[in-house]
DNA sequence: TTTATTCTAGCAATCGATTGCTTTAAAATA
DNA sequence: TATTTTAAAGCAATCGATTGCTAGAATAAA
């Protein structure tokens, strides 16, 4: 019979019931060529042998493959971590698997993750690039090996695939609009690395804001880098020491680089919202604990990783894959909390 | 040639340099029996005909997979997040990819996961328990189909596995040694689901202090199921109304139950930590933020998913596969913050 | 120069499932 | 009863890479 230690094949299945291979497959996979009694038999010995059909020769054989490729700058940050789960719930309703890479906000990473995807004869490579992203010939690559690609959030524009965003300048237009609204005049930005769109965008909107409400662009107002908690603390304290110091900050690279405009505030004793608001990006858990609470974007990761996936199966994964381009805006809600609301108080 | 649109394959090359695939599967492997010549030329072709390996029909014919499935209850979990990013590290260095599922805390979809993670012919599955575990035949399965099996945080202690967990009961006793050392004397317990291991460990360590510093064992102390936010601050409203409330509450679910506690505490304007002393569970980044900040226990999910792979890539991957058991312990670490200092406040 | 040794490279089977085609058997129709 | 149609199951090629074995050529040793 079967040899011990080693998995049951459909030869197994056939020999024990005097049969062919063929008509095993074709009984396992609901094709129509077999009798019921037959059919009924092979799925009972598949069951007592403990069958588990070998996923690589059938991919092998049918040419496709149930999987998917996710490469993250971080699988353990935040807004990854739930576009993964909700790349997840879809795919897996779908019966596809996830292979998941992280950049580690490396380039030369993210080019040999791609590489072993393509290895693996994913069907699709979902990608937000990394912070040092420049060149985009591995992501040609995927293309010119007839493999779906999605990019979002990180994406670079000038390549024509399915993208999907957030509108980063509505949600930064409408953050600055609602500080303006509130009463401050004197408005700095965080800003965050420029070669990636998200950053470029955020300082669109703020950009936008100022001019339409006629206030002038302060270039010094303008940090560059200020990614983190230390950095966005830094910066902070240049700004506050300014002559003439802004009345609100809006960190929008993170909500980390938030909270370390806050605890600079805090150690300055100046009051937050009175006398600065602060505006961060990301809606992290600990956001709403701050005290005050902090005014954020929820960036909708959740929902980010279902449309992907949904894209997927709706556009690409049916007809023509190659040299297709799209691109889903997704909303991001502005979460206003104590931090800014300085009107609010009286 | 080659066909259009079609990826290039061994034949391709060969075809080309009219040789036989076998020396091209041979130059492109790095085995002896390829001259230098032919080599560099195979390697050339490869490169112009944009040849990338089929890890499909190689790991077919090989019988074995690069590629390690993870189950976890959820992957947008901190703490889960964390333990993929630590595996990822590491197996990235070894040239292994990760297939991630999420159970989404049932065991239904447990068990789905699985059956796809064997047909995917993985090497190892790397699981955690989810919420409604009790039956184990899924992961007997596993080890049936000859695949390493390595059981983290949230195991069956019943099934001989590799298994790597925190401490959870020296973290508890220790965490409970620091409470009394502050002074506290009536310190209740906000408890996890008991068929989880974990929660189980907790409450072990939180008994065995008490024990250990002959303080009574008090039952209207212990709350059942008080694993998120909302059913911590519940749990903590019952326990400050009784007729003699509680000095500390441990919460031993997670930092987001302790959270509910100090909410709850700050409604009743009961003085943490003066009052009331508060330890959570996870060392979530808010709890550093709260005010006061959340003495908490830091589970070091990143060196328990680096340890996890190390683990497989030492002992299981090398040689026996079944029937091996072992243990690696993880000591997490007591993060003493504000929330329980009564002491130091003078 | 002859024999022995070493290198290269080709041949063909193999991994396990799938599928177009053919054969055989059974059922339906004339 | 003879013929056509349909159903069931077998045959064999295929997906792409790997590998034990063998043949031939080139080199080294006798």
């Amino acid at each position: 019979m079967m040899k011990p230690n080693k998995r049951a094949t459909i030869y197994d299945i056939a020999k024990k019931l005097n049969l062919n291979a063929s008509s095993v497959s074709r009984a396992l996979s609901n094709k129509s060529n077999v009798s019921d009694a037959t059919r009924k038999l092979i799925l009972q010995t598949a069951e007592e042998l403990n069958y588990k059909q070998n996923s690589l020769a059938s991919n092998l054989r049918k040419g496709s493959n149930q999987t998917i490729g996710v490469v993250v700058p971080r699988i353990n940050q935040n807004f990854f971590a739930n576009v993964i789960a909700g790349l997840e719930e879809v795919t897996y309703q779908k019966g596809y698997n996830l292979i998941i890479c992280q950049s580690n906000e490396s380039s030369e990473k993210e080019v040999d993750c791609i590489s072993t995807l393509i290895q693996q004869q994913v069907s699709c490579i979902i990608i937000s690039l990394s912070a040092d992203f420049e060149d985009n010939s591995h992501l040609k690559n995927v293309l010119k090996n007839g493999i779906a690609l999605i990019q979002f959030d990180r994406i670079d524009d000038t390549l024509a695939t399915y993208k999907v965003v957030n509108d980063n300048i509505k949600a930064s237009e409408e953050a600055i609009e609602h500080l303006i609204n509130q009463g401050y005049k004197r408005i700095a930005l965080l800003e965050g690395p420029q070669n990636l769109n998200i950053f470029r965008d955020r300082k669109v909107g703020y950009l936008n804001a100022l001019k339409k409400h006629n206030l002038p662009i302060i270039a010094e107002l303008i940090k560059e880098n200020a990614w983190t908690k230390e950095l966005g603390a830094l910066a902070t304290q240049d700004l506050l020491n300014m002559p003439i110091a802004p009345d609100a900050i809006f960190a929008s690279t993170s909500d980390f680089s938030a909270l370390g405009v806050l605890e600079v505030a805090q150690k300055l004793n100046i009051e937050v919202p009175e006398k600065l608001g602060i505006c961060g990006y990301a809606n992290e858990a600990f956001s709403e604990i701050t005290n005050p609470s902090i005014t954020t974007i929820d960036q909708k990761s959740i929902l980010m990783g279902k449309t992907i996936a949904e894209l997927y199966f709706k556009e690409l994964n049916s007809e023509i894959k190659d040299s297709v381009s799209k691109t889903a805006l997704i909303k991001p809600e502005l979460i206003i909390r104590t931090s800014t609301l300085k009107k609010n108080l009286i």
